[in-house]
DNA sequence: CGTGTAAGGAATTCTGACACG
DNA sequence: CGTGTAAGGAATTCTGACACG
């Protein structure tokens, strides 16, 4: 990567544009945002930006929303999510350390 | 593609944003785009929105710049560029035209 | 030609708060 | 709890123009 991150991940939409891709009200989308459901960067002058995976996870939460889930439940769903995949970076990394033990020490 | 075009293609950066991650001026890129060299697209109001790809293709346009390119001449590249992406896909629709015509009639 | 800048107006975004439920 | 809204201010964006070169 040359960047750290790739175009999904980078932080460059403006709250209105998200707003217009998923249909939520800004009001929403910032509520979200204080209940921890998603984290925008900020601008130099504190203009909030995010990704194209958040305007995703937003499409997600209001899925979940709708259905009546409530954002403290929704943020309990992705916390667990979390650790999922954190497991499976350590059984990865556990592996390359097998792989490179025998076989050589690439860093990286 | 779920929605027509990929997160690198998607319009959806402002120009303030483009200037941080460009390095360029607003008035530079709004002039790249009078000069055709650079085709936002707007929002309802008729704000400009860029995609990943517009950034990159105006890192180039800064580079050529750099170098005393003037626009009229990078234009008459981009012309050239687009040209030869057009004879590889008309190369590619004629290979899948024959097969095709041998092995069935898959539409698309 | 390419870019800076001041100008004026309209839309954007921000925060903290009141409202309803 | 989740969302709407009015409030006031600061930053954003837009266009058309003058300037310099």
């Amino acid at each position: 990567m040359e960047h750290g991150t790739s175009y999904k991940e980078r932080k460059v939409i403006t709250i209105g544009v998200v707003s217009e891709l998923t249909g939520l009200s800004e009001r929403q989308i910032r509520y979200y945002e204080e209940r921890k459901l998603i984290f925008p960067e900020r601008s130099p002058r504190g203009n909030r930006k995010y990704s194209f995976a958040d305007v995703e996870q937003l499409v997600d939460i209001a899925n979940k929303r709708e259905e009546g889930v409530q954002t403290f439940e929704i943020r309990q769903e992705m916390l667990k999510e979390k650790k999922k995949e954190e497991a499976k970076n350590i059984k990865k990394e556990m592996l390359r350390g097998q792989i490179n033990a025998r076989f050589g020490v690439q860093k990286n």
